[in-house]
Formats: structure tokens, sequence, C-alpha cells
DNA sequence: TAAAAATAGTTAAGCGCTTAACTATTGCGA
DNA sequence: TCGCAATAGTTAAGCGCTTAACTATTTTTA
């Protein structure tokens, strides 16, 4: 490995000098610069990145943190969106990205996790920070290192999809076809953030087109498939007058549209169903799904231009990621449906 | 931030022994560890990382490598269930990930890729390997830093998925189920290093059964879902007689399945159809595909416990994971199939 | 014309940790 | 009982880079 003293070296100067010359530091001539230029190039320099960092302060790396409960987030395509746009602007800025993916447990996030917040490795954190129960940014804040959440925690610098735009569409969708007998598969509120959001949507919505929320029947799942079968299956048998389900995420309509087949309903036909989050599988379920995009790429690019803001000194205004309506074959005009 | 002078201060010891009974490097006494042991605790003292991989010249960190191309990469399921063996294993021995996606260019992988892996910021690479024109470890290998391919370039060090064991898997299965007469929707094998190895995996297993591989029909797709569906249209009109379709992966099989459905043919009933990848779509789709795993997660642990052994001196073998098949509802036996 | 400011390059110290070499003491074996 | 080996702890140097402070020269301003 060739040292930053070889190149001084080379090019008669001083260690500093070089130092200068390749941060772009004032003051050093144009000769100069070429002499150190030329010996960094003759000598294939690359700087030591841990030296740099243990001397500037600087790591030039920040860390990506995606905690995990039940392993779900290996699973989520969601993930791999959001580190594609934290990726793009890493590239841009010339960072790293450390990934770290803790452990929750009744003394708080695993050893390994506060450590690597606290080794100096990383200049900031970006984080999905989606677990009702903790904050995984707390320690972050305790270390004051510059910190983005995306996510529902009160995060003084955050980045959200705003989910009650996203259930405004979908919900305005549906009725402006002419649903008015409309079911909700819901989830219980501890279990993410999102859904009073999501449900605040719908409701806002339905009072704009005079319509009562509370009359809507609904069925509870917990944003599995199965679960959104079982209470498609609820809805149909109490309320079959229904002519649109909407439901809190994809996977449940996938298991509302499997049960509502096997009940005899046809798709979109006679039962609109519709989902939340655009996985990649409802693309190509039968019949491809309508459900809400949440522009998980450009969360992640919001997310981490913001950090950079911080790092550099900023103080950035929290952003709200607009979601976008995907329109497919699981959603149609009811049968008798007075255009309204 | 509290520094290891501030322990050994408080211990009423030298920085050495402080160093010393962190690591476990011997001498010392039980009440000299007891009071190091003390200090830390009370000072909150967690080591900087920086400054540790300056001195000692390990990180603890490992780079975690996928190249892009078409930015096929942040789509692809594949990829988080590598990442997900490969952060099992590193929480094990309490290293770090550090994810770097690079751009390949007519000048070879971008520069921010290179001083990377010469930065001196990981102790070694796992890189998904699977670029036929360029292997991406070529630079890990002329700087001497320990690396483990995932794929089919001639690495050392590598763990592939033995897809020759797959096909055979899926070949046999559509010939136990009675199917003769078989169509293949392939790819050329310029685009994907497992092509070949599939092919020979369904060839040889057509031999055991004596049957001519050469003399199944052919179309030739590009892994996408519309180009299986061409493939599966070339095939039905020039060879009305198949009783089924191996594809070479699952979005041809969902492409296929789509434009059998659209020529006439039900599926399984008058047209078996089968995939490989197990991606997460093949589970929900209509029919739920019969197809192969890779078992992707144990392939990330096996990379990186190789690469482990290679950092702690050790020569360890390649690696084949051994897929698995799985039986959805895509397959059944042909209509008036006498069982073989 | 003299003083102040700007330019250019260097010296010196230090970032926080590791560890080889050294020193002093104790224990073991012949 | 003496010499060697093991134990215990310390000193000293250094890993590769950054940058504040310093020094010398040139330019600008009043």
């Amino acid at each position: 490995m060739t040292t930053l003293q070889r190149v001084a070296e080379r090019a008669g100067v001083s260690t500093a000098t070089v130092s200068k010359v390749l941060s772009n530091t004032p003051y050093f001539t144009e000769e100069t610069r070429r002499k150190v230029m030329e010996a960094v190039e003759e000598l294939g320099y690359v700087p030591n990145l841990a030296a740099r960092a243990l001397s500037s302060g600087r790591t030039h790396i920040i860390a990506v943190v995606f905690p995990q409960i039940f392993d779900a987030i290996f699973t989520d395509p969601f993930m791999l969106h959001l580190l594609e746009g934290v990726e793009a602007e890493c590239h841009k800025q010339g960072y790293n990205m450390l990934m770290s993916t803790p452990r929750l447990s009744s003394q708080g996030f695993d050893a390994h996790y506060q450590q690597l917040i606290q080794s100096g490795y990383a200049d900031g954190i970006v984080a999905l920070d989606n677990i009702p129960a903790r904050s995984v940014l707390q320690i972050a804040h305790e270390r004051e290192l510059p910190a983005v959440g995306i996510g529902y925690h009160d995060n003084k610098y955050h980045v959200r999809s705003d989910d009650i735009s996203g259930a405004t569409q979908i919900m305005q969708h549906v009725l402006e076809l002419g649903h008015r007998q409309i079911g909700i598969i819901s989830v219980a509120e501890e279990l993410n953030f999102s859904v009073r959001r999501r449900l605040n949507g719908l409701r806002s919505t339905a009072e704009k087109f005079n319509m009562d929320f509370n009359a809507f029947p609904q069925a509870e799942g917990d944003f599995s498939i199965n679960s959104g079968a079982r209470a498609a299956g609820e809805l149909l048998n109490t309320h079959p007058e229904i002519t649109a389900v909407i439901c809190l995420n994809d996977r449940m309509a996938m298991g509302a549209i499997q049960q509502a087949r096997a009940l005899g309903r046809s798709i979109p036909e006679n039962l609109t169903i519709v989902g939340y989050d655009d996985i990649p599988s409802a693309a190509v379920f039968a019949p491809p799904l309508t459900t809400i995009n949440q522009q998980a790429p450009e969360i992640g690019r919001a997310a981490t231009r913001m950090l950079f803001e911080v790092i550099d000194g900023g103080n950035p205004h929290p952003v709200n990621v607009p979601p976008v309506l995907i329109v497919r074959q699981s959603s149609a005009p009811p049968l008798e449906s007075p255009r309204a």
C-alpha cells in the first residue's frame, strides 16, 4: 500500500501539501498541484480511509438501519427499494453504506448495534424507524449522531410516506367507480404506525363524498394473506351486499380475492378488491391488483439527502413523500352502478 | 467519547494492559482484569473502531458486493435472501457489512468501488460474481484481499448454486409425472453462466430416461415475462402436441402460462408449466408455480463462513449448495398419460 | 514607502488504539 | 541452589492521515 508520505517524497513536497492538494484546501500553486497529481498517478496512491477517518473524525460512511422483527425484512421488497434510493444518493456523494439489522429484545436493541452506533464508523444513520414499542434512533440521539428516521417515530429529522394521501387516492378511486357498499379489511393499530393514518385518509375522503365511514362494514386482519382471506369471508357472509373491499395492504387483498372467488364472486365484475403497497406480486396476481405504490426509492433518496444536510450542519424540514395510485384489473365499476 | 487512555487512568494500569485485557491476550491477573472491566463499565467505554482498524490493520467489516446491470438488483428478491444469509453469519462473528453495488462501464467497474476495495475499510469481500464479461473480484485478487465469489467465475474460493442438480430435479419431476412431449424455454448462454448448467442438467436427466433431449422443441426467451409469453406462443403453434413446458426461470414461466391460457390451454390440466428460482410471486401466481428454490440464504451463509476462514488464513474448499424442488399447482400428469 | 494582508509551503502534534520489546518478579526443573 | 522459563506489567513506537500554527515571501493598501 502506497502512503501519503511516499507521494510527498516523489513530488518533492511535504505530506501536508499533498493533503492540501488532495482536499483542495487553499493555498498551493498550479505547479505544485501538477507535481502532486503526477506522483499520485505514478504510484497508484489510494488513501487509507481508516487513517483518514481517525484523523479527520469523518468516515464518509453512513449506517443504513433496518430493525428486524420476525425476520420479515428479508422478505420485504420495500427494503430493497429503500436501499436503492439510499445507494443512489450515497453514490453521488461518494459515501459508503454500512448495513445494520438490529434485533430488539426486552433489554433493547442488541449490543452489536449499540457498539456500531458508538464506534466512530458512521458519520450518520438512516433508519427505518417503525417499531411502535421503541425507536431505533434513541441511542443515536443520546450520542448526538446525525440521524434521519423513515416512519412515524417523533424524530426531528424524518421522511414519511404520506399514508393519508395514499388512502385518500384509493378511496376516491373506489368511490368514483361508483361503489357505495364498501367493506374494509383493517389491522389493529398497535401493529403499525401507518394504520391510523390510512384509516383517517379513508374516513376523510368518505366524508367528502357525504358518506358515513363508520357505517362501512369492517373486518380485521394482520397483514398476512391468510388473515385477508378470513376477513373477506366474514365480510361477505355478514354483508353480501358489498360491491368493493378496501384492504390495508396487498397481501390481505390477495387472500381476500382467493376467498371471494371460493365464495362464488368474480373479480372485479361483481366484487372490486384493492390493496396498498404495490408489492411485486401485485402486478402478476390474477387479476393484477389496483393498489398504492409508496415510492420507496424516493423515500430512500429523500432520507439520505436529508442526512447529508444534517451532517453538514443544516437543519432540514421533514418530508412527506406522496404515494401513487396504480390502477390495474382488480377494480371496476359495480354492475348496477348509477355513475355519480 | 471515552478513550482507552481514560480507562487506563481509572483502572490504575497502562493503556497496553487495558488493550491486553480487552483482547484477552496473555498475561494479566484476575485482579487486573476486574479493575479494568470495572473502569470500562463505569466510563461506558466503547472502542473507536477507526483507531483500532488503523493500528491493528483489521476492521471487522466485510464488503458485500452486488454488481449492477440495468438496475436489476434492486428488484430481485434473490439479493435480499443472499443478504439475509450474509447478515446472519456476520452477526454471529461480530462483523459489519459494507454494501457496494458497483457499476460496470467500458473502463471496468467504477472508481468508487475500486477505491472502496483499496481503502483498508474491508477485511474481505463476498461478491455476487455473475457478469460473464468481467469478474468483480479481479481487483480484489490483484490487491490480495480475501474474497469469495458467488457464481461461476473461476474464483479460487467460491460458492455456487448447483444448477445441474436443480435442473435434474425439475426434469425428473416432469418425466415422473408421465410427460414425454416437453417444450423448453431457454435463454442465450452468453447472458448468464447458469444457463449451460441448467440445460446440461435437463439433458442428462432426459438421457437417464432414455429420451433424446435434442428432440425436445425449444424456444428462446431473455428471462422476462414477455419473452416467456412469446416463446410459449411459438412452441404451442409449432408443436401443439406438447403436454409440458420447462422454463429456465419463473418469470418466463408466468408469461408462458398467460399465453398458453390465451391460446385455449388450461394449466395444469392439459399443459404443465414449471419454472426455476422460486421468486415470491411464484407462490401467489395462478396457479402457484412448481419451481426450484436456490436456497439463497444458505448460499449467503456458506459464502460468508468461507470468507471468515480465508481471512483467518485457512484454505477452504468451494461449495455447491443444492437447490430444492418446490411442487405446487402448475404441474400435473398429462391427461392421456400411461404412468411410466 | 511602510504596514497589513494574502499566498505558499512547512513543522509539529495528534487522532485512539495496538503490540513488540523491554524490565522485574516468581516459579520450576536439574 | 542456580539458571532458565513463565508471568505480569510497562515503555515506546507507530499505524496513515489531517490541520493548526508557524515561517517566509509577495502583493495590496493607505
